[in-house]
DNA sequence: ACCCCACACTCAGTG
DNA sequence: GATCCGTAAG
DNA sequence: CACTGAGTGTGGCTTACGGAT
C-alpha cells in the first residue's frame, strides 16, 4: 500500500460557485472508495444513485445538509447557483432523498415561521393573546393548545403560500462524514476553512487503508454512544439514556468513549440523586474519575464503616495524584463523621507569595504582569501556553510521528490516539531523541526554525499568536535546558492531567543569564480576590519548587476607591 | 481534538 | 432604533 | 465571621444578516 500525501486532496477553489458540492464529492467518494465496505450494500447503492442526479439537485442536497435542522421552507432555499429551486428539488423528492409537505409540531412550526406569519396566519389560534405577545409566549400557547399533534403546513396556515419539505437521508450522511473525520466535532466546512487558511493541518503521510474505524459496529457504537450524550444534555433521565446504552465495545479508543459515557450519565444521575444508578455506572467505567466518583458518592449515600474501608483500601492503591488529594478529602471527612481520627492529612506544600494591592477591577493576570514587567525584565501571560508550546516545537517528529492508525484523513490537528495512555510508550524512542536534542548546542537553533517552518498549523499544544519569535528566543536564553526537560518530562508522564495548571505569568531575566547564582526566570500564578490556588496548579507549583525553580502566588486586591 | 480549561461566581458546612 | 442572538456562508 | 470544598456557567475562523426583544 502506497503512502498518499495528504496534499494531494482534490481541492475545491472558493471561486467555483459550487465548491461545496467538489467538497462533499470528494468527502463521499473517498469514504466508499476508502471504507466501502463498512457501508450496507443499499446505502451503497442509493450514494450511486445521488451522485447520478442533475448537478443542481446534488448541490441543493449537499445545501441542505450542512445548513441546521432537516427542514426547510422551500422560499428559503434560494440559490443563484443553483437555480429553480423547485427544478432541483423535484428529482430528490423521486429519490426520496427528501420528503415533501412533512407533518410538524407546533414547536418546528414557531422555527420556522416568523412571529409577525404567526400572527397573521394563525390568528384563529391565537385568540386569547395579546398584540405584543412574544415569540416564546406564542409557542408556549401553542404548545398548551396542540400538545404534541402534527399537521402539515398547509394545515397549520392555509393562507401562508410556502412548502415545507423534510431531508430524510440526515442519517445516513451523519455517518458518512463519522466515517470520514473519526469525530462528530468536523463537517464539511472543514474543507473551506482549511483553503481560506483559517485552519491548517500538519501533513502527514498515511496509507490508503488507514481508516477510523475496523468495523461498522464500531461505528454503529460510536453514534449510539453519541446520541447517549446528546439525550442526556437534552435532559433526558439518566437511568432512561443508560438503558439505551450499546454494550461495552471490545476495542481500546471506543471503551475509552465508552467509559466516558458512562461517567457523564453517572454525574447526571448524582444531579438527581439516584445514588444508586451513579454507583452503578461509575463501577462500570474505566474513566479516570470514576472511582473518586465512587467514593464522594458513598460520602453522601452510605456514610459508614464499609465504605471506610473501602475508601482506605482505595487510598493505598492509588497511585495519581490528583486521585489521591480527593480520596484523602473525602476520608478526613467521612473519618470525623464516624468519629474516628483522620490517617491522612493534606500536605500543601507553603508556596511563596506575593500580595499586591492594585487599581481596579481589571483583568486579574494583565494587571500583575503590567505593574510586576519591566524593560529589563519583562512579563508574560502565557498560562499553559509557553511550556506546552515548547514542547510540542521540540517534539513536534513525535506528536506527528506516521505510526499505523494515528493519522487518516488530511483534517487531523494530532495523533487519533494523543488521549491515550499509551500514546508516550508507542513514540517512547521519537521522544527520547527529541529530548536528548536538548543536550546538543543547537537545540535553541532547532526550536526557533521549527516554530518559523510550522506557524500555524494546528496543534492543540500550540497557542500561535501567543508564540512569537520574541517570546521563544527570550524562554530560550533564560531557562536553562534541564529545567526545560524536566518540565517536559513531567508533561510525557500523564498528558492528559499534565497539560495545564501551569502559572499565569513568566518573567524573564535576560541579564542573569550568566550568572551561576541568580535565577533567569520566574513563574508566577496570579489570584484575584475570590480565587484560589487549584489542586493540579499546586501540584506544578510544588514540581518547580522542588526542582528550584522560582515560583510564586501572587494574590491581588484592589486599591479602596480606585477605578480604572 | 471528541464541550474543555481557567475564571468568576454561588452555596453549604465547619471551626 | 439599538442591541443581541442564532444561523448561514465564504 | 473567614475559610474550605463543591458545584455551576461561559467561551469557540470571520463576516453578514434576519429576526426577536
Ligand atoms: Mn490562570
Ligand atoms: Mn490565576
Amino acid at each position: 500500500m502506497s503512502d498518499l500525501a495528504p496534499d494531494t486532496l482534490p481541492r475545491a477553489d472558493l471561486d467555483d460557485p459550487l465548491y461545496y458540492l467538489r467538497n462533499f464529492r470528494t468527502l463521499v467518494e473517498w469514504v466508499v472508495g476508502r471504507h466501502g465496505d463498512l457501508l450496507l450494500e443499499s446505502e451503497r447503492r442509493s450514494i450511486d444513485q445521488l451522485l447520478r442526479l442533475p448537478t443542481p439537485s446534488i448541490a441543493l442536497l449537499v445545501r441542505m445538509l450542512m445548513r441546521r435542522g432537516e427542514l426547510f421552507r422551500t422560499s428559503r432555499l434560494d440559490y443563484s447557483e443553483i437555480g429553480s429551486t423547485d427544478d432541483a428539488i423535484s428529482p430528490l423528492i423521486e429519490q426520496r432523498w427528501v420528503k415533501p409537505n412533512p407533518e410538524i409540531d407546533t414547536d418546528a412550526l414557531c422555527r420556522l415561521l416568523t412571529l409577525r406569519e404567526l400572527r397573521d396566519f394563525l390568528d384563529s389560534d391565537l385568540k386569547g393573546l395579546p398584540a405584543s405577545a412574544t415569540k416564546t409566549r406564542i409557542q408556549e400557547h401553542l404548545q398548551a393548545l396542540h400538545a404534541d399533534a402534527v399537521h402539515r403546513l398547509d394545515q397549520w396556515a392555509p393562507a401562508l403560500s410556502d412548502k415545507l419539505v423534510q431531508l430524510n437521508c440526515d442519517a445516513l450522511f451523519t455517518r458518512v462524514q463519522l466515517m470520514f473525520f473519526g469525530n462528530m466535532s468536523q463537517d464539511l466546512s472543514a474543507f473551506v476553512l482549511t483553503e481560506l487558511g483559517y485552519k491548517q493541518f500538519e501533513p502527514v503521510p498515511f496509507t490508503r487503508d488507514s481508516r477510523a474505524f475496523t468495523s461498522r459496529q464500531e461505528v454503529d457504537i460510536y453514534l449510539q454512544l453519541h446520541l447517549a450524550r446528546e439525550a442526556l444534555s437534552a435532559g433526558e433521565p439518566p437511568a432512561q439514556v443508560y438503558a439505551q446504552l450499546p454494550d461495552s465495545p471490545s476495542s481500546n479508543w471506543l471503551e475509552r468513549r465508552y467509559s466516558r459515557t458512562l461517567f457523564e450519565i453517572g454525574r447526571g444521575a448524582e444531579r438527581e440523586g439516584d445514588f444508586d444508578l451513579a454507583l452503578k455506572l461509575y463501577r462500570q467505567s474505566r474513566h479516570v474519575e470514576a472511582n473518586q466518583r465512587t467514593f464522594r458518592v458513598l460520602e453522601l449515600s452510605k456514610p459508614d464503616r464499609d465504605s471506610y474501608s473501602a475508601l482506605l483500601d482505595a487510598l493505598a492503591c492509588s497511585k495519581r495524584p490528583a486521585e489521591q488529594t480527593a480520596l484523602s478529602r473525602i476520608e478526613r471527612r467521612l473519618s470525623r463523621q464516624l468519629g474516628l481520627t483522620p490517617k491522612t492529612r493534606l500536605t500543601r506544600t507553603r508556596l511563596p507569595q506575593i500580595k499586591l494591592a492594585l487599581p481596579g477591577p481589571a483583568p486579574v493576570e494583565a494587571s500583575v504582569a503590567q505593574h510586576l514587567s519591566r524593560p529589563d525584565a519583562p512579563v508574560y501571560y502565557v498560562e499553559n501556553g509557553l511550556i506546552n508550546g515548547l514542547f510540542a516545537l521540540l517534539c513536534w517528529p513525535a506528536l506527528y510521528a506516521p505510526l499505523p492508525g494515528a493519522f487518516f484523513n488530511p483534517f487531523q490537528a494530532a495523533a487519533s490516539d494523543l488521549a491515550s495512555p499509551d500514546f508516550v510508550q508507542r513514540r517512547q524512542e521519537v521522544f527520547e531523541r527529541a529530548l536528548n536534542a536538548l543536550h546538543s548546542p543547537t537545540y535553541k537553533d532547532e526550536i526557533l526554525k521549527r516554530r518559523a517552518d510550522k506557524y500555524g498549523i494546528a496543534c492543540p499544544f500550540i497557542n500561535w499568536p501567543l508564540l512569537s519569535e520574541e517570546l521563544v528566543s527570550l524562554a530560550l536564553a533564560c531557562i536553562p535546558p534541564a529545567d526545560l526537560e524536566a518540565m517536559f518530562r513531567r508533561l510525557l508522564e500523564d498528558i492528559p492531567s499534565h497539560r495545564s495548571g501551569l502559572p499565569d505569568l513568566v518573567q524573564f531575566f535576560p541579564a542573569n543569564t550568566q550568572s551561576r547564582t541568580a535565577t533567569g526566570y520566574r513563574l508566577i500564578e496570579v489570584k484575584g480576590p475570590g480565587d484560589r490556588v487549584q489542586d493540579h496548579q499546586q501540584r506544578w507549583l510544588e514540581f518547580c519548587l522542588e526542582r528550584g525553580i522560582d515560583v510564586s502566588v501572587c494574590y491581588l486586591s484592589w486599591e479602596p476607591g480606585a477605578t480604572s
